[in-house]
DNA sequence: TCTGCATGAAAAA
DNA sequence: TTTTCCTGCAGAG
């Protein structure tokens, strides 16, 4: 489920259960030197894109979910470990732990740094620069559907975001960057803030307007929070052309052949 | 029980 | 461009 709204999510969780606490850090699993934090205060918890940094003094804690990645908590006493949890953090104000990271690791400082020095700017960042972003889309030939994706060039966005996002503005995914002019791109950079906000405050990535839904009253149901992400085949809400997919840059990419058309 | 698949990215080639 | 690693779940058999 990770793409940059679910880790500035959890980093927010994260800060109000543990910060200013000493944590009891383990690994279950085995997997991850927990001794090197076990006992430390935790200072704070910040994400930058889909990277998540929690420092204990000079030693951070960076931990990346990759694909698989899940983070649960809970208050009382922590359940018995099932499965591979590769950190366990346990507390006065509760429990905390992590499976299927593709990072968990002990970081410098200067470590830390360099990595986020490597990304592009964080949409959901305060601050964040999207003519940073579009610097390096202007000099590309690569397509825009790739380069959404690339995280120096943008850090948080992932598969759902890049497609439902390229469909929002009727973009053909395999434009070439520097073909993308800079007021299209003003308006795709302030569409993913409010979009990855919106993730941010839901949990959950809904990239649909209410008008282009079928009427209906309540909450958003599954099958209609995205346009074209994992719609293979299905009516596009616009026009009704089948949503076409095709692997870009070894994942999914969804669009309206039509809607989309170069 | 087995297979395939998933909102990711780095290393190898 | 392909391979590899991380884990859990749904659906098929």
């Amino acid at each position: 489920m990770p793409e940059g709204h679910t880790l500035h999510r959890l980093a927010r969780s994260q800060r109000r259960q543990f910060v200013g606490l000493p944590i009891a850090v383990s690994s279950p699993q085995g997997r991850f030197d927990a001794m090197l934090v076990d006992g430390r205060v935790l200072d704070s918890v910040t994400a930058h894109g889909k990277h998540l940094f929690e420092a204990f003094g000079d030693r951070i804690v960076h931990v990346h979910l990759g694909l698989f990645g899940k983070y649960s908590s809970g208050t009382g006493d922590p359940p018995e470990p099932l499965g591979a949890v590769r950190m366990r953090w346990v507390a006065e104000s509760g429990w905390g732990d992590l499976r299927g990271p593709t990072a968990c690791e002990v970081l410098s400082p200067s470590e830390v740094d360099a990595i986020i020095a490597r990304l592009g700017p964080d949409p959901l960042r305060a601050g964040s620069d999207g003519g940073r972003a579009f610097d390096r889309i202007r000099r590309s030939r690569a397509p825009l559907a790739g380069l959404l994706m690339d995280q120096r060039v943008v850090a948080g966005v992932g598969n759902v975001y890049r497609s439902e996002v390229l469909f929002r503005h009727r973009l053909d995914p395999y434009l070439p960057g520097r073909a993308l002019d800079a007021t299209a791109w003003d308006g795709i950079w302030s569409d993913v803030v409010t979009l990855m906000r919106a993730g941010l405050r839901s949990g959950r990535i809904i990239t649909t307007d209410p008008t282009d839904r079928s009427r209906r009253t309540g909450p958003v149901r599954g099958e209609d929070a995205h346009y074209v992400y994992r719609r293979t085949g299905l009516p596009c809400r616009i026009d009704g052309t089948p949503i076409t997919m095709q692997v870009l840059a070894a994942r999914k990419l969804y669009w309206c052949p039509t809607c989309q058309a170069a």
